[in-house]
RNA sequence: GGCGUCGUCGCCAAGUGGUAAGGCAAGGGUCUGCAAAACCCUUAUUCGCGGGUUCGAAUCUCGCCGACGCCUCCA
């Protein structure tokens, strides 16, 4: 199994520390107002690494934060009159309903930063001790990024570099420009904790170090996240927790490209946002992990209507190979269901070996659509269901490693019976050839989500 | 300006040295009262442009052009 490795810009064999163990760390929000879909397009990458590594048998370890510290939770907490952690809280809850809404299987553990201070403060007081970091005259402690041979070796960035950035900064407190906050005093009246220096709260990268540390060791085999965050967000975790332990951090980094709404990356900053709930009101879950699926996990995301559009058809044309076969099917030739029984076989194959290679997901679509293909073909050449059937099951297995529900839609409860009704009398209306009848009320139905289709065997309808 | 990813059919997109997967769309056909669905057939002598290496390159290399991301909070 190869896996691509943002550090050593290279696709590399994936061997774990401990046989048949992955530990991974993806990192999750900052919890302070509704997920939008560049979120949930992060969370189904990773989530289908995960699922793919477990079906190769390993035990994975998923351990994904909640940033539920932060200024901008502090600065909406403020705008709404409610305590910050309240309102973390709040949104923590409601990311896990998207998460689930998604089919996102739910992490072995996520982690808090306010539930990890304790351990932060031991952090980062170990890291002064060694000399990477210092208490500044203004209550905030740096870490001091010239006390890291190494540093800048993820996003391969050179310290002089950055310096010649013009953005950059020098901070009065701070000893060097790209030294970055591990504590910060507390302003008046913002959340806080007691500290060896003074009252303060946690910096955003130390966070994750900590509760790495505190969930995984000292060691990991993967860690997650958007390509936005190589730079400084996982530098700096690098820098932080190579610094405490003196070991690998990290052995594979892997992370995601942006979705791309019009052109350009979605984001807060931008205002260009669809929220998951939106999606989801208008989509059903499969579609955004089509989306994601049909492409290259590390590649920028296309998200508009033809894109979606096309998702949103690739899913039904999956769908359309769990359709059962015909009650009165007379049976396949034995040469005919050996035919269906190797596609099954190649398919799994193909899929495994797309897979093994980076997470080709497209590629390993690729293989259930062939698989598809197959099964419709029998179907139409008039196989039973019972020879069908190992086909579709090993075509669920495969769908279900990529998390991929392909159910039919719910309309409303209780329609059923009306709606076979109506299929019922138009039926004898079709007896009459009485088409103009008989199509009206196949065209009402569909206004109200209902399509028919007819066949030999009579006729069957879904919600659409 | 620095670092990085990428440019393959109308659209989305695999393929990373051996002669272009898959889906959507389009056209033709089978089935059907007509549809829908499904199935069959057709659709890139060519992989941003220009050199180089090689028996052979979309795949390696150099240059150029273009897109996107990071360098500031961000999945």
């Amino acid at each position: 199994m190869k896996i691509y490795n943002t550090i050593t810009r290279k696709t590399e064999e994936f061997v774990t520390h401990e046989p048949n163990l992955v530990k991974m760390y993806v990192c999750g929000v900052t919890v302070y107002n509704d997920a939008h879909v560049g979120h949930a397009m992060s969370a189904l990458v990773f989530d289908i690494i995960r699922r793919y590594l477990m079906y190769r048998g390993y035990e994975v370890k998923y351990v994904m934060n909640y940033t539920d510290v932060d200024d901008k939770i502090i600065n909406r907490a403020n705008e709404l009159g409610v305590p910050p952690l309240e309102l973390s809280n709040r949104y923590i809850e409601d990311y896990a309903r998207d998460l689930q809404s998604l089919n996102v299987l739910p992490a072995t553990s996520n982690p808090q930063v306010s539930k990890t201070i304790p351990l932060i403060i031991q952090f980062i007081a170990g890291l002064i001790e060694k000399g990477h970091a210092y208490a500044a005259s203004n209550g905030d402690v740096y870490f001091r990024v010239t006390s890291d041979e190494d540093y800048g070796r993820l996003s391969g960035r050179k310290l002089e570099d950055m310096q010649a950035g013009a953005r950059i900064e020098v901070g009065e407190a701070k000893d060097h420009p790209m030294d970055f906050a591990l504590w910060k005093a507390a302003k008046e009246g913002e959340i806080s904790w007691d500290s060896p220096w003074g009252k303060g709260r946690p910096g955003w990268h130390i966070e994750c170090s900590a509760m790495n540390l505190a969930e995984l060791g000292e060691q990991i085999d993967i860690h997650g996240g958007g390509n936005d965050l190589i730079f400084p967000h996982h530098e700096n975790e690098i820098a932080q927790s190579e610094c405490y332990t003196g070991k690998e951090f990290s052995r594979y980094w892997v992370h995601n490209g942006m979705l791309q709404l019009g052109g350009e990356k979605m984001s807060k900053s931008l205002g260009n946002i669809v929220s998951i709930k939106e999606f989801l009101s208008k989509r059903e879950a499969d579609v955004m992990r089509m989306l994601v699926l049909n492409g290259t996990y590390r590649a920028p995301l296309l998200f508009n209507n033809d894109t979606l559009d096309a998702a949103e058809k690739n899913v039904a044309r999956l769908k359309s190979g769990l359709k059962p076969a015909s009650p009165s099917a007379k049976g396949l030739a034995p040469e005919a269901e050996s035919t269906l029984k190797s596609a099954a076989e190649s398919a799994k194959a193909n899929f495994i070996e797309a897979m093994d290679n980076d997470f080709n997901t497209a590629g390993a679509i690729a293989a259930l659509f062939e698989l598809v293909k197959m099964i419709n073909t029998a179907r139409d050449n008039g196989a039973t269901q019972a020879q069908i059937q190992p086909a579709q099951e090993s075509f669920r297995e495969l769908s279900n490693v990529l998390g991929l529900k392909l159910e039919d839609k719910q309309g409303s409860e209780g329609a059923d019976a009306f709606i076979n009704l109506l299929i019922e009398v138009r039926g004898e209306v079709r007896k009459q050839k009485l088409w103009a009848m008989s199509d009206l009320i196949r065209d009402r139905l569909k206004e109200l989500g209902v399509t028919l289709e007819d066949s030999k065997d009579g006729t069957t309808w879904k919600w659409s």
